[in-house]
DNA sequence: GGAAGGCCTGTTAGCGATACCATGAGCTGG
DNA sequence: CCAGCTCATGGTATCGCTAACAGGCCTTCC
């Protein structure tokens, strides 16, 4: 820096204007500071900024398993949203979902000096984590549950389940049993409130939920113990992976989907209007749910209380496993 | 730092020292140090420590689309791999594939000081970019072309390609037809030019590839293309959502798989073996592959000129899209 | 018994930037 | 014509840490 401020002729002091507050420097002066620094090839140094000004540019992402289609989703949300506000994300992967872990993936990225966490672990065990945040670090939640003491940017899970569930009933069908995901995972349990409050409402016969872990070998043998059960008509499925293999279970079994059973799923990855047959399902917008939470993040650095829930609605999407189409 | 010092009566040098080499420190010393540093729950500044020595324990990752499966895992093996060294990663992705782009997320990368870059990036343009790295910035390629100026690690897709068109051509084919990923992707032209070869070598007629652009939805196009006709009897698809969308296809036609054509994927995702039918396809160990990159930047960071390439073996999963399995 | 050497700890300086206050030039208005 | 203001710039201290050297004490060995 003290190059640049010689080769142009004024004061180091003068260069860290430019860079920071370039109103307040004359533009002719501007100018010749920004043709040294462009002639130096001048970085300004990361660390010593942060040093002193106690903020990095830097926000930290602490979440689960990157590998599947949702986180995956929303880091990169946060990633584009964050790249357009002129912000970095570090990542902070879990090796498993509990209290102790989250709290030193945040202790991690904070040793860091990030300016700000985004946790990406819609598991009960987050919200422990949450609570015990150290003070004055600002902190969103993505998908989180009830009574968070911090924002949470979330997909209403709760409604696009209510959305898939009537949707089946209006096909005519008695009741619709429900694979749902892990007990503990916050977006398994709202998806079971919301199919559990539509079958209520209407007075229908609420089936024991059977819990799958999200992957498609676990929809295809629990997917295999449903196709026995002839009263099975329609099932609402908690993820489109699952779906996946309780589509093939039945097949195997012999029974038709949409002819003998109706299927939904939930997510609508890439894929699933490849799925054979064409899967209904409901589509979440995580890129969207990733912006949104980046939004509250930014508001809580710069101390604006704005509000602290930020619902992205979910959309049915219909396809074939629901009916014939042409 | 000076609290601490204070609190164990010592200097700011011995605290210093305990966190950074503590078997210089007499043990009697140290413990009563990392007491204080307990109780006043200190934690280093790592901006402080950056700025002296040069080091940040951050290293980054350039990468273009983080929800497919195959970039997301290996960013995973990163993270993980990292996190056991005490490193933490940092994530600039682009929004397009060019020089420009590369160079711009590598340069954001470096304004945070961070030890080293991965760029994972398997696409002709990520070369160009890497020609013109900052001297100086230890770099790594995962996926990587030919000729490149970093060490690279990588799956060996030529190998895996000419494993499943070899299976393929085992099965009585006459010969294999192939559907590739977007030209200028490495991946894509590695698994092109393995299939070609064995073609060659066998002296089988080589059909003019056709191009996908990864989708399912692409598959599900060009697979209607190649149900019509009646020569195609095995496909060896780029990737496993392609052939999703090729299966439906073919099976939309009344062609049967694997009774009429035979299909081959690449990748092996989770859901491979649920598809209709089972996928037979190539396992590629993302993680693995991330691990190895991480390595390699390790040594670079550390001046150990180890191996400057690192190719993983993929894997053939034989399942029912070629051949009848109990 | 005293010089040499090893171990542990302390002192000083500086990494590269910005906050804060000071300064001087130029303008305005009574 | 000068007090009083604004505007552009500069000087200095400081953020929290560690590299490099310095020094005190205790051993070791002739």
């Amino acid at each position: 820096m003290e190059d640049v401020a010689e080769l142009a002729g004024v004061s180091a002091m003068t260069v860290s204007r430019v860079l920071n507050a370039p109103e307040k420097v004359r533009p002719e002066t501007r100018a010749r500071v920004l043709a040294a620094v462009r002639e130096l090839d001048y970085r300004p140094n990361s660390a010593a900024r942060v040093l002193v000004t106690g903020r990095s540019g830097v926000l930290g992402v602490v979440c689960f398993d990157t590998t599947l289609y949702g986180p995956a989703s929303t880091l990169f949300g946060i990633e584009q949203a964050a790249r357009d506000s002129d912000y970095l994300v570090s990542i902070a992967s879990l090796p498993a979902l509990n209290r102790t872990w989250i709290t030193r993936g945040i202790d991690r990225l904070r040793s860091q000096s990030v300016d700000g966490v985004i946790v990406v672990a819609p598991h009960e065990s987050a919200a422990e984590g949450l609570r015990h945040l150290p003070p004055g670090l600002p902190a969103v939640d993505v998908g989180g549950g009830t009574d968070l003491p911090v924002p949470v940017a979330a997909v209403d899970q709760y409604a696009g389940a209510a959305r898939a569930t009537r949707h089946l009933l209006s096909l005519g069908h008695r009741t619709v049993w429900h694979l749902s995901g892990p007990p503990n995972w916050i977006d398994a349990s709202g998806r079971v409130a919301g199919w559990r409050s539509v079958l209520e409402a209407e007075g229908r016969e609420v089936p024991e939920p059977l819990v799958g872990d999200w992957t498609a070998h676990s929809g295809y043998e629990i997917g295999k113990r449903l196709a026995r059960e002839p009263d099975v008509t329609a099932i609402f499925v908690a993820n489109d992976h699952m779906a996946m293999g309780v589509l093939r279970a039945l097949r195997e079994a012999g029974r038709r989907v949409p002819e003998d059973v109706s299927v939904v799923g939930f997510d609508d990855v890439p894929e699933a209007a490849y799925f054979w047959p064409p899967l209904t399902t409901v589509r979440q917008n995580f890129g969207e749910v990733g912006r949104q939470a980046f939004q509250l993040l930014l508001d809580r650095i710069f101390g604006v209380d704005g509000e602290a829930r930020r619902m992205v609605e979910p959309e049915l999407v219909v396809r074939e496993s629901t009916g014939v189409s042409p």
